[in-house]
RNA sequence: CGGGGUAUGGCGCAGCCCGGUAGCGCGCUAAGAUGGGGUCUUAGAGGCCCUCGGUUCGAAUCCGAGUACCCCGACCA
C-alpha cells in the first residue's frame, strides 16, 4: 500500500478528549474515528490488525475442534424473557421495535441463540461433544464507555460455545481451550495472565480471564509469586492479616462523642483498625443486611452477593438505614435483631474488638464473637489486598492493573434447561447438554497490545498483528535515483508476499519517520540517496534505537531475520 | 445514576469577563526552494461559532432550557 493512497492520514498533535495511551494513538494514527461514544469506525490499519488477531485465533479454534458460524445480532426479546437475561443485562440490553412493534434486540452475546441452536442440531450423545464459534459484533449498552476500544458499546468478539454430554468431558473441552487460549495470545506476541474470576449470576463452576498487564487496566489482579496463584480482585481469596488473640475482656460501652470513622475510632483508642469492626449496610433484593467486618478490610461485594445468593444488590441510602434504626458511624451488631446480619470471617480473627455503641457518641470495647453478638451467616466476603496471604501457599500476595481480553466459563446446564436443549444418552434417558462459553475482544485485545506496546513516539506493534510487516520510506522520492530504488524495492516486496506500507509522498524526511515511529509497523527500510550511493537501504525494527545498512540485493535476506 | 469538565474550519486552540458580524498554529490547495528527524517562502480554499428559545438596533460573547462528548465515581458509615 503506497502512502499517498492509504485512506487514513496521521494527525500531528494529540486529540484532546483521547488520555489512555491506545486511545490517543490509534486515533493520531488514523486507525480510528469516533462516531458516538464507545462507537467505532475501524479504518484500514485498525482493520488489518484485527483481521490478523481474527486470522490467529481462528486458526486456534478450528485446531481445537471449534466450526465457525454466523449467528444474527438482531434477536427477539422473547429468547431473552425465558432465560431471564432480559432482566439481567437490564439497561445494558439495546432494545428496538420493528415495524410491526415487536421488541427486539441488539444481541449482547449469543447463548440463547445458540443453545436454541444446540437444541434442533443436537439430539444424541453421539452428536457430543462439539463446539461452535464466530466473530462477529455485540451491542451492549455500557453505562460508561472509556478509553477508545478499550470499553466500547458495539465491538467484535469472537465467542465459541461448547457441548459435552457430562462433566468430565466439559473439563476437557475447558482445559483445551485454556490452552487455546495460551496459545492464541501467545501467537499474537502478547503475554496475557489466566486468572480465576468471578463466573457472575447464572453460575457455573470454573471461569478464567485471561488479562493483559496494563496499567490503564480496569482490572485488578492479585498474584502469588511463589505458586502461581492468580485471581481477580472480585473473587480472590486470601489469608487476611492474622491478629494474635488476648484474654477476653468485659464489653463496655466507652463515650467517643464525634468519633464516627474507623480510622478515628482507632486513633482515638490508639489500637490498630485491625482491632475494631465495622458495620456496613447493603440493600440484598429489597430487604436491610447488616454486615460486620473487621476494620482493616473492606467488603466485596461480589462475593457478598454470591453469599447471599442475591439478585441486586447495593449501598442502603442514609434514608433507608435511618428507618431501619441503624446510626452511621455507631453501629455494631450487638444486640440487633431486626435486621439480617452477615458477618466476614475475620471477625473470627482477634477478639476484644471495638464496634458501634449503637447510639451516638458511644462504641463498645472488647465486643467479641460469638460471646457477644450473633450473626445468620459467616462467610469470606473480603475483599483480598496486596500484602494479604496467598490463599494456596501463604507468599504476600501482590496486586497488578490489567486488561480482561478473554474470559472463558463452564456455564453448565442453565440454558440447556431453561430452553430444553437436551439429548438422549447412552441408556435412552433425556438429559440437558453440558455448555462452556469462551470469548475474546477483538478490538480490546488490539487496544491492550498497544496499551503495553508503545513509546512516546508511537506504537509498537507485536510483528504476528501488525497491520503492514514493512514501512518502506522513500527520501525525497523526487531525486530520480531514490523514486526509481524505492519503486523497484516496493514492487519487488510485494511480489514476494510481504506486506508493505510504502511512504512515497513528498513529504520531508523527518515527517517520515516520525510517521513510521507513530504508526509502528516492526521494521522500517529507508531508501535514500546516500543509501542507495552504496547500494543499500537501512533496515531497522521499531523497537531497536539503531538500524544497519543491508545490501539492495539481501534485503528479503534480513527482513526473514529482523521479523523473525 | 451522581460529581466535574468541554463544545468555535479536518486537528489543536484563542476570542466570551467588557455584545459591533471570527482569529492563530497544524493540516489542505498552488508555486518555488530544500532534501536523514515534524524545513522555508509566497499566494489561496475552507466556519449554520452544538441546538432551540430569550434579552438587544445588533449575540460566538449576556440569560434560560436542552443535547452531545470527555474524565472521576458507581463502594464503608
Amino acid at each position: 500500500m503506497r502512502s499517498t493512497q492509504l485512506f487514513s492520514k496521521t494527525l500531528r498533535e494529540d486529540p484532546a478528549e483521547a488520555e489512555t495511551a491506545s486511545h490517543r494513538l490509534m486515533l493520531r494514527a488514523g486507525m480510528i474515528s469516533q462516531v458516538a461514544a464507545g462507537v467505532y469506525t475501524s479504518l484500514p490499519l485498525a482493520l488489518r490488525a484485527m483481521r490478523k488477531i481474527e486470522a490467529i485465533i481462528r486458526k486456534e479454534m478450528d485446531a481445537s475442534g471449534g466450526q465457525e458460524v454466523r449467528m444474527p445480532s438482531l434477536q427477539p426479546v422473547e429468547i431473552w424473557r425465558e432465560t431471564g437475561r432480559e432482566a439481567g443485562f437490564g439497561d445494558n440490553l439495546f432494545r428496538l421495535k420493528d415495524r410491526r412493534l415487536r421488541d427486539m434486540v441488539l444481541a449482547p452475546t449469543h447463548e440463547e441463540v445458540v443453545t436454541s441452536l444446540a437444541r434442533s442440531n443436537i439430539s444424541s450423545y453421539r452428536d457430543l461433544p462439539s463446539m461452535v464459534y464466530q466473530i462477529q459484533t455485540k451491542f451492549r449498552d455500557e453505562p460508561r464507555p472509556r478509553a477508545g476500544l478499550i470499553r466500547v458499546r458495539e465491538f467484535d468478539m469472537k465467542d465459541a460455545y461448547s457441548f459435552d454430554a457430562d462433566e468430565e468431558s466439559l473439563d476437557i473441552t475447558y482445559r483445551k481451550m485454556l490452552e487455546a487460549y495460551n496459545t492464541i495470545f501467545a501467537r499474537c506476541g502478547l503475554p496475557t495472565l489466566a486468572v480465576e474470576a468471578d463466573s457472575g449470576a447464572i453460575g457455573g463452576k470454573d471461569s478464567h480471564e485471561f488479562i493483559l498487564p496494563a496499567e490503564s487496566g480496569e482490572d485488578t489482579i492479585l498474584t502469588c509469586s511463589n505458586c502461581g496463584y492468580a485471581a481477580n480482585a472480585e473473587r480472590a481469596r486470601s489469608q487476611k492479616p492474622p491478629m494474635k488473640l488476648e484474654p477476653e475482656g468485659d464489653l463496655d460501652l466507652v463515650e467517643t462523642q464525634g468519633i464516627e470513622t474507623i480510622q478515628a475510632l482507632a486513633e482515638f483508642l490508639k489500637i490498630p483498625s485491625s482491632k475494631t469492626l465495622k458495620a456496613v449496610f447493603y440493600m440484598a433484593d429489597g430487604e436491610m443486611v447488616l454486615i460486620t467486618i473487621r476494620g482493616d478490610l473492606e467488603v466485596n461485594e461480589i462475593k457478598l452477593k454470591n453469599l447471599l445468593h442475591a439478585k441486586e444488590l447495593r449501598l442502603a441510602t442514609p434514608e433507608e438505614s435511618q428507618a431501619a434504626g441503624l446510626t452511621p458511624g455507631y453501629t455494631s451488631p450487638i444486640g440487633k435483631n431486626n435486621v439480617r446480619l452477615v458477618g466476614d470471617d475475620s471477625i473470627n480473627l482477634g477478639n476484644n474488638f471495638a464496634v458501634g455503641g449503637n447510639k451516638p457518641g458511644y462504641h463498645y470495647v472488647n465486643a467479641n464473637f460469638p460471646r457477644d453478638f450473633a450473626v445468620e451467616t459467616v462467610g469470606d466476603i473480603a475483599l483480598a489486598e496486596d500484602g494479604h496471604g496467598c490463599p494456596v501457599c501463604g507468599t504476600s500476595l501482590t496486586t497488578v492493573r490489567g486488561i480482561e481480553v478473554g474470559h472463558v466459563f463452564k456455564l453448565g446446564t442453565y440454558f440447556t434447561e431453561t430452553l430444553k436443549a437436551n439429548f438422549l444418552d447412552a441408556q435412552g434417558q433425556q438429559r440437558p447438554i453440558i455448555m462452556g462459553c469462551y470469548g475474546i475482544g477483538v478490538g480490546r485485545l488490539l487496544a491492550g497490545a498497544i496499551e503495553q506496546n508503545h513509546d512516546d513516539k508511537g506504537i509498537i506493534f507485536p510483528a504476528p498483528i501488525a497491520p503492514y510487516e514493512v514501512h518502506l520510506l522513500s527520501l525525497n522520492p523526487q531525486d530520480p535515483e531514490v523514486g526509481s530504488a524505492a519503486e523497484e524495492l516496493y514492487s519487488r516486496l510485494e511480489r514476494a508476499g510481504y506486506e508493505v506500507l510504502y511512504d512515497d509522498r513528498t513529504e520531508s524526511a523527518g515527517v517520515k519517520f516520525n510517521d513510521a515511529d507513530l504508526l509502528g509497523l516492526p521494521v522500517r527500510l529507508v531508501v535514500s540517496g546516500r543509501n542507495i550511493k552504496q547500494g543499500a537501504v537501512e533496515a531497522k525494527r521499531r523497537q531497536d534505537a539503531e538500524g544497519s545498512l543491508v545490501p539492495l540485493n539481501e534485503v528479503e535476506l534480513a527482513l526473514a531475520k529482523l521479523l523473525a
